[in-house]
RNA sequence: GCCGGCGUAGCUCAAUGGUAGAGCACCUGUUUUGUAAACAGGCGGUUGCGGGUUCGAAUCCCAUCGCCGGCUCCA
């Protein structure tokens, strides 16, 4: 234990020493250090409040003022037994117990008059914990599990001193300032509006800016990898989701299909329970179920899904996934193995039921735009294949300045049996994905439990403001959905083989991707992707004709400019082009309209001075090619 | 979905059972401005929505929708 999680540690049992002088019949759980601070989950009849937190804060002060020491006894299971049940504490602590594995230690830890069974370890006297604060209180799971009864768990933080404990929360504080979600409001980029719904989107002409110059940057990338842009519906039949298995499999995260009008009228004729429904809904055709077994050699589609024809209920869904839709446009064609690899691109929108209470901002949302790609290869391009879409995420996240990501190559949980298809092309798509990983160049983790159910994967993930992580970028390898759909193309040989899948995102859905964006740059985009680009700033109204000109020379280049026409003073105007994030703001006044120049004030540098029109939109434009990111903002 | 908190003007917030208010934004006028806020006036509300208690509800109660923090989930 690092001495700041031992500081921590320590902090979360005096927390519980506080606790249980309020609360003596509270139950505990577990109370580690985590990255940030520490928590306690505690079972309690009464609901914790905000002044609750500070009462048990003002009595945890008292606990370190007591200076105890914390003392580290080690017992046998059965002592160890003793001391719970004599404390009242059996009803978390002993499963705890039981988690110890024979021939361990097993120790407590007391201080004053509070005894926790712990690993350890812990500072040597409670004073030394004195710069701490708790933060909230949330419901957790006992052990994770929604089965399970649901706890309260306070969190807290902690620091070595006072000075790093104030940063802390000072940068929390800081930090707000830069949540996608207030400067989506504050710059006008996207709204979600309760009527259209939960989780959707609308992004407003601001955020339409960025996004469009988004996909056309990725779009020019595709271009020189040889990819094929195609368009595809936002729906498909039922029929196509069973055989592609994402539906039922994935049925709690998608939205209720769309039951076909003559479907409808005839369930409405014969009369139809709910779950009778859903049950049909679910079904398949014998003959559909003969198939795809066949093909994929195992009973993916099991006895009680079949049900005769006559049963079957038709229908669409939302699109979860645009994979079955590519491939159908694949295997509209024979190919032959001199026409691999097939590399077909879309934006293309999906739809999924996430839970109410994940939905986050633009970060987790219930319909998304992934900027997807489908390759379609032999076994032996995959490799080559796995390095090229990599190599298109290194340019996405090097263009836009983005470093502090983590890289985390999904492989198989050992102990699952969830994966479909052969152990052989498991282990080559395993091995394919790690060496790939390798060319990165950064650290990567590899990840047992985290592939997907028909292929490893190569993930690229960030933190947002606050910490939480997210997924952008994705990789995957897919042997599945090839069987699956029967797909083909000739060898060299003329026989039919077996093409590989890739599925590809570098940015991984838009929307998540620019909520992560706002926060990367805090609003201050590059010139290349900023709404707005220059704001024209007359000084009085004597030079807002001269404006006018100016203005329509930036916008027949293509730069996105605006006239300041308000009856303020410069100073105003200059404050409004700050606040609103504009790169550049040209002051215009007489001198410059005698000159046809302009004075050039920079968001990141300040009055730069005054330079001819020509010679400005000359070096905005180079900016604006070659996607320069924009200097670091000076500090205020 | 679960636990807890919150919901007042476009935005940030005030009003603790007794006439819904301020600043900014917006509009109008005066001012004609040189690098982060000129001055004055005006517009703007069924206090998320629906019920209830009360002589009287933004305020108390119930229900519902949404948001925030966590938990669970995430092809």
């Amino acid at each position: 234990m690092t001495p700041l999680e031992e500081l921590r540690h320590s902090a979360s049992h005096i927390l519980a020493t506080a606790l249980l002088r309020i609360y003596p019949d509270a139950k505990l759980d577990i109370g580690p250090p985590t990255d940030t601070g520490f928590y306690y989950d505690v079972d309690l009849d009464h609901k914790l409040t905000a002044e609750d937190l500070a009462k048990i804060e003002a009595e945890m002060k008292k606990v370190a003022e007591e200076n105890q020491p914390f003392l580290r006894k080690e017992v046998s299971r059965e002592e160890a037994v003793e001391i719970i049940k004599s404390r009242g504490q059996e009803r978390y602590k002993l499963g705890r117990l039981a988690d110890i594995p024979e021939g361990e230690k097993i120790s407590f830890y007391q201080n004053g008059e509070f005894m926790d069974l712990c690993a350890g370890t812990h500072v040597r006297y409670s004073s030394k914990v004195k710069a701490f604060k708790l933060l909230s209180i949330a419901g957790a799971y006992h052990r994770g599990s929604e089965k399970n009864k649901q706890l309260q768990r306070i969190y807290g933080t902690a620091f070595a001193t006072k000075d790093e404990l104030a940063g802390y929360l000072e940068q929390m504080e800081q930090a707000k300032h830069r949540d996608h979600r207030k400067l989506g409001k504050d710059l006008r980029l996207f709204v979600i509006d309760e009527d259209v719904g939960q989780g959707l989107i609308l992004w407003t002409p601001n955020g339409s800016v960025i996004r469009q110059e988004l996909q056309t940057f990725i779009s020019e990338e595709l271009r020189k990898q040889g990819y094929s842009q195609v368009f595809t519906p936002h729906i498909g039949k039922l029929e196509l989701y069973k055989i592609s298995g994402h539906f039922p499999y994935y049925k709690e995260s998608q939205f209720t299909p769309v039951v076909e009008n003559e479907s409808l009228a005839r369930i409405l004729r014969e009369g139809c329970s709910c779950a009778e429904m859903v049950v049909r809904l679910d079904a398949v055709s014998s003959h559909l179920a003969a198939q795809v077994n066949a093909r994929t050699g195992t009973e993916t589609i099991t006895a009680d899904r079949v049900k005769p024809d006559d049963q079957l209920l038709d229908g669409f869904m939302l699109k979860p996934m645009n994979c079955p839709h590519h491939i159908k446009i694949f295997s509209s064609q024979p190919h032959s193995y001199r026409d691999l690899p097939v590399r077909l691109a879309e934006f293309g929108t999906v739809y999924r039921w996430e839970q109410s209470g994940e939905l986050n901002g633009m970060t987790r949302v219930r319909g998304f735009t992934q900027d997807d790609a489908h390759l379609f290869c032999t076994e032996d391009q995959v490799a080559g294949e796995l390095l090229g879409c990599l190599s298109l995420v290194k340019i996405v996240l090097n263009t836009l300045g983005m470093s502090d990501y983590r890289v985390r190559v999904g492989l198989r949980d050992p102990d699952s049996n969830k994966y479909t298809g052969a152990k052989e092309n498991w282990d080559k798509a395993e091995s394919a994905c790690r060496e790939a990983a390798k060319t990165l160049g950064v650290a990567f983790t590899e990840e047992p439990g985290e592939a997907a159910f028909y292929g490893p994967k190569i993930d690229f993930v960030v933190k947002d403001v606050i910490g939480r992580e997210w997924q952008l970028g994705t990789v995957q390898v897919d042997y599945n959905l090839p069987i699956r759909f029967d797909l083909t193309y000739s060898g060299a040989d003329n026989q039919p083989h077996r093409p590989v899948m890739i599925h590809r995102a570098p940015f991984g859905s838009m929307e998540r991707f620019c909520g992560v964006l706002i926060e990367h740059f805090g609003g201050d985009f590059p010139v290349w992707l900023s709404p707005e680009q220059v704001r024209l700033v007359p000084i009085s109204e004597r030079t807002i004709d001269y404006g006018r000109d100016v203005l329509s020379r930036l916008k027949a280049a293509g730069v996105r400019a605006t006239l300041d026409e308000h009856n303020d003073k410069l100073g105003a105007k200059i404050r409004r082009a700050e606040i609103e994030k504009v790169p550049y703001t040209l002051v215009l006044g007489a001198k410059e309209a005698e000159a046809q120049s302009v004075s050039v004030r920079s968001r990141a540098r300040g009055d730069e001075g005054i330079v001819p029109v020509d010679q400005f939109l000359a070096k905005i434009l180079e900016d604006i090619r070659l996607r320069s990111l924009s200097e670091k903002k000076k500090p205020a």
